[in-house]
DNA sequence: AGAAAATGCGGAAACGATTTCGAATTTTTA
DNA sequence: TAAAAATTCGAAATCGTTTCCGCATTTTCT
């Protein structure tokens, strides 16, 4: 019904075979410019339209990219959105989006509906409940060209993007000591995720590094359930032992600790100091406004895109080789980690 | 190189026609138990996976929605998105995604992408740039279907889904009446955009009903560069004429506006009382918190994508009727607009 | 028991593009 | 001027499905 004209109709308007109508408009040599002008004029005025699947049925690809990520609602995983399409459009290709909610059952689904080749790559950041990752090793057994990002998957030789998480945990660590923590806890998601191992690691050695106990209860696990965080993050910051400085690994974690604080007397910077994790613009104008470590969401995406897309074009001469490139954060100072 | 086997090859494993196994896969009446047991046994064993693309092809039906949505850092497009996903994967539709960045130039072309029937139907939400739609109307023509929502285009005859703009900012527009508001502003994007128009008409059709007068300079027009709306914003409200209410209608611009009184004497909500449209969670922990307008962001998508792939299973039976659907929006009182 | 119907499967066309191979015409070269 | 080479195009195969027909074989009906 939706059906526009096919090659072989312009083609019998043209007077002309399927075959050199398909060359002229695929600017072949074997063309004299003189047809390419009428066929391609012909073309527009009859509001021709290659048909997507029978090009891509013939040629094996799709130029289309499928990006897997956990959330949605996230300023860093929306910027990576945002940097991945700009090049992606800008080389004519397509994205298919699909969100995990941090699921891992919803991740095999998707992954296992990506087997039929419906996208030529695979950009993705694993859900925070993702430990057997053999539905992703299946991926990339097939041959399908795969990387990842933020959190990725250490055991599958392919190209990874991240940032520098270990060295700037620590650092940001070491922001909040000189600010004068002395209790500082690490907010954290699953521990299976990449970002945590990496992110808790600079935490800890931050702290060995000025000769500052870790105290366990300081491990600070939270779940995917927004309510369930601030509750526990509010029992935390009101128990005897509460800390005086928090590392929130992720966005919705130094979210939460705002959150929590509604309704205490705790204020921020006097009695906590926060730093997170965030990509968010609205850092700026929270109350006090909060420092953040901001990630090259953008520049991440552009580069996924990039290398996969030299990949794609160039299957032979480039390769994903097994590596992880490393862009660095920067710490936004703001009043949240104030000393006075 | 990513090619698994084909269904001819399957066919010839299991010494039958590709027709039948064919047939066996799609459960035909016309095969026998038997053999479709051993069909799916041995296809699973080999890994077989249709390719959509020949099925695309053969069925002139892609399983493929495209999204195109102004902006993807916006916490009321992402959840809608994840409703539309929800009710697509549910179905076993996948989503193509695309952002305009508030650029109809950007929208023209990707809509021009979709001529050639990549998708089998559209859900979009136009940029503020956008007042001429022919390249939208070539779409509708072209007989695929297409729903808008939120931003919505009334002159093309299918099927929209909205909240009840008119009525929730005039309800909003009261509301800061009566916390004692005598001089209301209204920000806004583009004054073609249909959210605003309506968003528009409720606030001075409120401030009418209470025979306030209304203020040309309080119409407040925004552009998309976020920097230039905080300026803009921050003249306003330290001019000598400022407004001390605020209906802004789309969430950057409530956003803006606390960026706007960061590091003025100005404190809401004792000099200026604000609401918003919003569906950000984080409202909630701003201080003060921001009195918003949430609109039922996951049901919008929920029914989006209920409507157009009802649409697209049965296309004799349902029409995308030329109707707007209207689903309310709550207004979730905060600190923003306390009188005392 | 003979005819009619139901069951189970195979052959081949079709979807719409690209591309290999070959052939016809024109141009160049000797 | 005849042969070689370039130019320009057409016929047909191909990608991997689905489906329209057709043909046995078996079951059901009278």
């Amino acid at each position: 019904m939706a059906g526009g004209i096919s090659l072989k109709e312009l083609a019998a308007e043209l007077k002309l075979a399927p075959s050199t109508v398909s060359r002229a408009l695929n600017d072949s040599y074997e063309i004299s410019d003189a047809t390419k002008k009428k066929v391609i004029s012909m073309a527009e005025k009859l509001n021709y339209h290659a048909n997507p699947f029978a090009r891509s049925l013939r040629e094996n690809k799709s130029k289309t990219i499928a990006v897997i990520i956990p959330e949605r609602i996230n300023s860093f995983f929306a910027q990576v959105m945002d940097g991945i399409e700009d090049i992606a459009q800008e080389q004519g290709y397509h994205l298919l989006v699909y969100n995990t909610h941090e699921d891992v059952e919803k991740e095999k689904k998707i992954v296992n509906l990506l087997l039929n080749g419906r996208a030529d790559a695979i950009v993705m950041s694993v859900s925070s409940q993702t430990s057997d990752i053999s539905h992703l090793k299946k991926l990339h057994d097939r041959g399908l060209p795969i990387i990842f990002f933020d959190r990725i998957c250490n055991d599958i030789p392919t190209t990874k993007f991240i940032t520098n998480d270990y060295e700037i945990a620590f650092d940001a660590t070491k922001h909040l000591i000189q600010q004068g923590c002395k209790k500082i806890a690490f907010l954290m998601l699953s521990k299976d995720l990449s970002i945590t191992k990496e992110r808790q690691r600079g935490y800890l050695d931050a702290l060995k590094d000025e000769g500052m106990e870790m105290n366990p209860a300081f491990d600070f696990y939270c779940s995917h359930v927004e309510e369930t965080n601030v509750q526990l993050i509010h029992e935390m910051l009101t128990s005897p032992s509460k800390p005086d400085g928090i590392l929130a690994s992720v966005e919705k974690l130094g979210f939460a600790t705002y959150h929590a604080i509604k309704n205490t007397k705790i204020r921020i910077p006097e009695d906590l100091k926060l730093i997170s994790f965030s990509n968010a613009s609205i850092a700026g104008i929270l109350s006090p406004s909060m420092t953040t470590i901001t990630q090259p969401a953008l520049t991440i995406g552009h580069e996924c895109a990039k290398l996969l897309i030299k990949k794609l074009n160039k299957p032979k001469h480039y390769d994903l080789v097994d590596q992880v490139v490393t862009i660095p954060s920067v710490i936004t100072v703001r009043e949240s980690t104030f000393s006075e």
